[in-house]
Formats: structure tokens, sequence, C-alpha cells
DNA sequence: GCAAGGTC
């Protein structure tokens, strides 16, 4: 039967009721489960769910958004750049979620007619109180003036109840107007700059080509060609270690141990053979032994960005994909909602039965088994915590349908975690080992493993020998390794999505789309990625006409000018004024060197040769065909085949900073790769310079 | 077309 209490032939039959208004349909239900004791009744009008319930006499309506429903446009209107005419309009995108939006914008529309009261509802940032004041604004015709704001930061019972007793008269305007602040300068600055650098690069080439540039792609395009620029400038300097091996007795067997000078990084090769020399004809003595405990807690719940970053170390999947996955394995049923940035579960989930019939699943039998023989199970649970949702767990249903490949993976990284979460911990001790050889020290560690668990998170289990203060052991040997700094590691989605974090560029939610941005640009590629020619020709350009948008420090900037907003320090409009003249200026210099701008990034989108070929210092002996040729910047240089540039060959190489550098008239013996010769420290080097040559890895000297 | 930010 059809419940029609609230809403019939296209019209809300009841009235003067408080309309609650949610950021999204989660809080919306855990908003009405709090206040009625999950009594409330549902209907749906115009697609979606509303929630009617009474509370302390008042009749309440909750309806709820899907985040924000107007967005910023620029006038298209203003035909000369920079364009500062904005206004707020519905989202419409020609997909579906845009009739979700319209329809959502609709039912608010209706469902504020009859209200006699509104209360604000989203979440409790500068974001939220945005979202709020847009749809009060728009869609219930200016009773942002007049709505009443519920602050929680949890969505618990307690602290709603306590929001709604404890009721805000107004909504925060000032926090809404530094919300919109923000959004107009995003808006200005990056359409109009991208803008204006794509009408640089048709101006020189006839060609229209997407490029575009904003406050956080700004800075994490700068992320990678830095990182880049420091790998393949990078001088693998030399360093030393010593070890060396003593004569122990074990079950009556006679070993050898190997123990480890304390300075694990020696600079200078003179020192190193000085501690061999002194080191000759002396006995290991133990001169110290420190004894620790240890304990090894199994891991925490997943989040969404940890499942992600397990995903991409095991199986090399991006955090879009996973998230794909993720939300198909939701909608089957496997998994709890995975958009969470919370690791705890919550005690209401029944563990024993998600465990038992997960034991249906062959490869999980054994270890499920022995859970279940457990009286009490208790998970880990981590630090972080999410308002909405828990971390995602298996919800132990099982599906008729079939899992593809990557679906079962992702499936069984969930259930594998799930499980480990109820092992106990890794508790053992840790004995820390000194060795006198003359007057230097040498290290050694043993460990061991008090209880043996069936868990597979720790397989360290060292044989622990027992060693006392003043022994003595011969030494066996005493030699050094020769080992090379190694180069900075490029970026991979992941490693990107953190230095974001670190630096504070971006949130959570948009941090991966903007790296999928950078790369549809082409700006940068690869599953390492690696920034392009047009990356590096944009950085370029940008460090001469707008080097603020290459920073973090436009984002610390804005945060501050909002914060002033916020705080009635300064209004929107004088912020907006200062933005738009520095914006003004920006666009003037990029307008007047067009030709040259549109030159340099569109050569960047071929791949030209950068260097040309009359300082050859010799044919590469790789490709046969490209010339040896030294490329360097202030602080840096490198060996690189001309044929690099176009990656027809892999030749390319950092060099040291200083000396005259000449080919060695042989090629490595062991990768073929060319070697230099060159003066360091007085003395003439001549050297492999390929980073990755296998003479390199453990020389034993 | 172009940004960054919500949420599905």
């Amino acid at each position: 039967m059809k419940n029609t209490y609230l809403y019939e032939n296209n019209k809300i039959i009841k009235k003067d009721y408080s309309l609650v208004i949610c950021e999204k349909p989660e809080a919306a239900r855990k908003i009405a489960e709090a206040l009625s004791n999950n009594t409330y009744r549902t209907q749906k009008v115009t697609d979606s769910i509303v929630f009617n319930l009474n509370y302390k006499g008042k009749e309440l309506v909750i309806c709820s958004a899907l985040g924000h429903l107007y967005k910023i446009n620029l006038a298209k209107t203003q035909s000369k750049l920079p364009r500062f005419d904005y206004s707020w309009t519905p989202i419409n995108k020609p997909k579906n979620k845009a009739v979700i939006i319209n329809s959502k914008i609709n039912l608010i529309k209706l469902l504020s007619k009859d209200a006699k009261e509104f209360i604000l509802a989203c979440d409790l940032d500068q974001e939220g109180e945005t979202i709020g004041y847009n749809i009060l604004k728009y869609a219930c015709n200016e009773k942002q003036k007049i709505a009443k704001r519920v602050k929680f930061s949890t969505l618990t019972e307690k602290d709603i109840k306590n929001a709604f007793s404890n009721m805000e008269k107004h909504i925060d305007i000032d926090l809404a107007i530094a919300g919109r602040t923000r959004h107009v300068i995003d808006c200005m600055y990056g359409i109009n700059i991208s803008k204006a650098l794509s009408l640089a690069f048709m101006s020189y080439s006839n060609k229209y080509r997407t490029l575009s540039i904003g406050r956080v792609q700004g800075p994490t395009i700068a992320y990678v060609v830095e990182n880049d620029l420091q790998i393949e400038t990078h001088v693998p300097l030399p360093f030393w270690s010593i070890n060396a091996y003593i004569e122990t007795t074990e079950n009556g067997k006679t070993t050898w141990l190997k123990i480890k000078y304390k300075k694990e990084k020696i600079i200078e090769k003179k020192e190193a053979n000085n501690i061999i020399k002194n080191c000759k004809g002396e006995k290991a003595i133990i001169s110290k032994i420190n004894k620790n405990n240890f304990k090894i807690n199994p891991p925490v719940p997943f989040n969404l960005s940890e499942l992600q970053k397990k995903a991409f170390k095991l199986y090399k999947l991006n955090p879009y994909q996973t998230l794909n996955i993720a939300e198909k394995l939701y909608l089957k049923a496997l998994i709890s909602y995975p958009r969470t940035a919370s690791q705890k579960l919550p005690t209401s989930i029944n563990y024993r039965k998600i465990i038992s019939n997960l034991s249906k699943l062959p490869e999980f039998t054994r270890i499920t088994n022995n859970l279940l023989k457990k009286k009490k199970l208790t998970p880990t649970q981590g630090k972080m915590s999410d308002n909405a949702h828990p971390s995602i767990y298996p919800t132990g249903k099982m599906t008729k349908f079939q899992l593809s490949n990557t679906e079962k993976k992702i499936f069984n990284l969930i259930v594998t975690r799930f499980l480990e979460l109820f092992e106990k911990p890794i508790i053992g001790k840790i004995n820390l080992i000194h060795f006198n050889i003359g007057k230097y020290i040498f290290l050694s560690s043993s460990k061991k493993i008090k209880k043996e668990t069936n868990s597979k998170h720790n397989k360290e289990n060292k044989k622990h020998v027992n060693f006392q203060i003043a022994e003595k052991f011969n030494v066996k040997r005493i030699r050094m390794e020769e080992n090379f700094e190694t180069a900075p590691r490029p970026f991979n989605q992941i490693t990107l999505i953190e230095k974001m974090e670190k630096e504070n560029v971006g949130t959570k939610s948009t941090r991966a789309n903007i790296i999928q941005t950078i790369i549809d640009r082409a700006y940068i590629k690869g599953t390492k990625l690696k920034s392009t020619h047009l990356a590096r020709a944009l950085v370029e350009v940008l460090q001469i006409y707008s080097p603020l948008i290459l920073s973090s420090e436009m984002t610390r900037k804005m945060e501050k000018q909002l914060e002033e907003i916020e705080n009635r320090k300064t209004t929107q409009e004088k912020v907006l004024t200062i933005s738009s003249k520095n914006l003004r200026l920006i666009i003037k210099e990029i307008q007047k060197n067009n030709i040259l701008i549109g030159k340099k990034l569109f050569s960047a989108t071929k791949n030209l040769v950068i260097q040309s070929t009359n300082n050859s210092l010799a044919k590469c002996t790789i490709c046969k065909k490209g010339d040896l040729i030294i490329t360097s910047n202030s602080r840096n240089r490198a060996l690189i085949c001309s044929n690099s540039v176009n990656e027809s060959c892999i030749v390319k190489a950092s060099l040291p900073r200083f000396g005259l550098i000449k080919i060695y008239k042989k090629s490595c013996m062991t990768c073929l790769w060319p070697k230099i010769k060159t003066v360091f420290k007085g003395n003439p080097w001549i050297f492999c310079i390929n980073p990755d040559c296998p003479s390199k890895r453990k020389r034993k000297l």
C-alpha cells in the first residue's frame, strides 16, 4: 500500500513543518534514526527519500542534497580576458548525475514552500556551510537569513540529539561567504590562466589544445617536474660500510656471524681503509647488551586510502580503479560502503556471524576456523574516524554472480585484512649486542618471539643466541662494501597523493581526480609518474609569469584571506579586488608574450630534440645512433644520448657537478653503457654512468 | 573548453 502522508498528486500535503537540510542522504537517515528512536516515516518525493518524524512536539521533514548543488560560472559574454563577471547556477552536467541534482533542487524548492522553519544540518566545515547557504539562498528563496543551524561533528545519536537541543539561531554567514570566495578565486585564476595559455598555444600553432592550470594542479605538476629533475641530475656518489664476521658456536657447531660497523655510511674511502687496518689482529669483545621488548599489533581496519595503497602495492591498481572495484563489490552487498576515512569497526557488527559466513570460502577456512575457536572476538581499531561510515569490512554475504579477477583480488584483500584484525599481537624480545674490535664498535641484533601465533604478519624470527658481556670471539674476516647514494624515487599515484597531503593542497576527495586531470592533459604519464616535455615547458613558462600558481603558497595565502573574511577582518569585495588586480597583471604579461609562450608549449608537444648535436662528445654506445651530449642546469649536469629525448634510447645519467668530463675510450664491460673519466678530489675517476649498472650493486672490495 | 569542491 502506498504511503501518502507527506506528498500526493505532486503536492506536499503537510503544512508548517521544520525543514532539515542535510548534505548527503546518509546524514539525513542517521538524523531521522537518532531523533525518532527509529519511528520515523519515509516517502519518496521526486526520486528522493524524505524523512518525517515528530521530535519534541515539532514536525520535522528531513531532506538531503548531494554535495554542492550550485556552482560558479564565469560569464561567456565577456570576450576579453580576464573574465571576472560570475554567477551561481545549478550544476548541470550532461550525465545521469545532473538529473539527480536537478531533482534534488526541485525537491528542496517544493519542500521549502510550506516550511515554517529552516534548519541547516550540513557537514561542519567551510564547504558544508557554503553548500547550505547556496541551497537556502537559491532553492529556498533567501532563507539563509533566517535559517537555524545544528552543529554535530559525529553522526552518533548523542551528538545529534545534543545539536538539536542546542540549535544555533543563525547559520554562519561569514563562513559561507569565505567558502563562496574560495570558489570564485579558484574559478577566476584557474579558468582565466588556463584559457590564456590555450590561446597562446593557438596563436603560435593555429591549433587548439586544452591546457589547464589551477591552485592545486600547479603545485602538483611542479612536484613531479622537480622530482624528475632531481632524479635526472642525481649524482650517485659512493660511500662505504664495514662488516666483520666472527666465529660463534651454536649447538656444538661453529658458524660465522656477521656484525656491522656502527657508522653505516663512511664518506671517505681512506677512513674505511684505516678502520680495517686498525682492526686487524684484534678480537671482538662484547661490551654491552641492550635488551628490549617489542610488540607488533595486528594491522588496523581498511579505510579507502589504505585499501588503495595496498591494492597499488600488490597489484599496481591505481586509486581510481580500486575505488571503482570497491563500489561494485558494495553494490553486490559483499562489502560495506567503501568511501570512508574510518579505521574503526562499530561493536554493533556481529563479527562471529561474518567470520562464520566467510568460512565457506575455501581459501579462508583455516584462518576462520581458528578464529571461531576464540571466546571473544575483538578487532584492532585505528585512529582515524569518519562521521558517516565505519571502516571497510566484508558483510559476510555471498554472491551468486561471478567476480572478475580484479574484483576477486580486492575482495580477498578486504577479507584478509578483516580476519587479521582479530589476531593476537606478536610479543618478543630484541637484543642489541655491542662488540668492540679494538676501539671500534660493531653491532648485531637478535630477536626472539615469545608466543607463536598462526598469524602471517610476522615472519622474522632470527635465532636467538645467548651472549654474555665480555665474551670474546675470533674475527674471521673484515671487509668493506662500496655502495652508491640512490636517486629519489619517481612518484606514483599513491606517493603523489601523499605529497599533496603533506603540502596541504587539495582535499581528500579531489586529489585523485586532479591527478587524473593532469594525466589527461599529458602533463604526467606512466605507472611511475613522469613529467612530460609539456609539463616542463609549462612550469618554465609559469615560473616567469605566475610563479604563485605553481606553489603551495597560493593555498596558504588564500586560506589566510578566507580566515580574515570569516573573522570579519576583511570583506569578500576587498579580497576579490586584490585577486583580480593580480590576475589582470598575469594575464597581461602572458598575452604580451603570446607567441613566445605558444612556441615553447607547442614545441614541447612535439618530440623535438632539444639539444643540437654539434656538442656531441661521442656516438652513443647503446643505440649506436644518437650523440652523447652534456645537459646542465644551474645546479647539476647530466650526460644523455640525444635519442633519449624521444625515448628511443635509455642512456641518461647524472654527472659529478664539477670537473672536466671526458668519454672514456672503453664502454662498461658489464652493461655496455659509456664510461667517463673525470677528476674527483684530486684523483682521476673512471666510472660507468649507468645508475643501474649491475656492477654497482654490491661490489666487494 | 578552462578550476576545485562536494557526493554516488
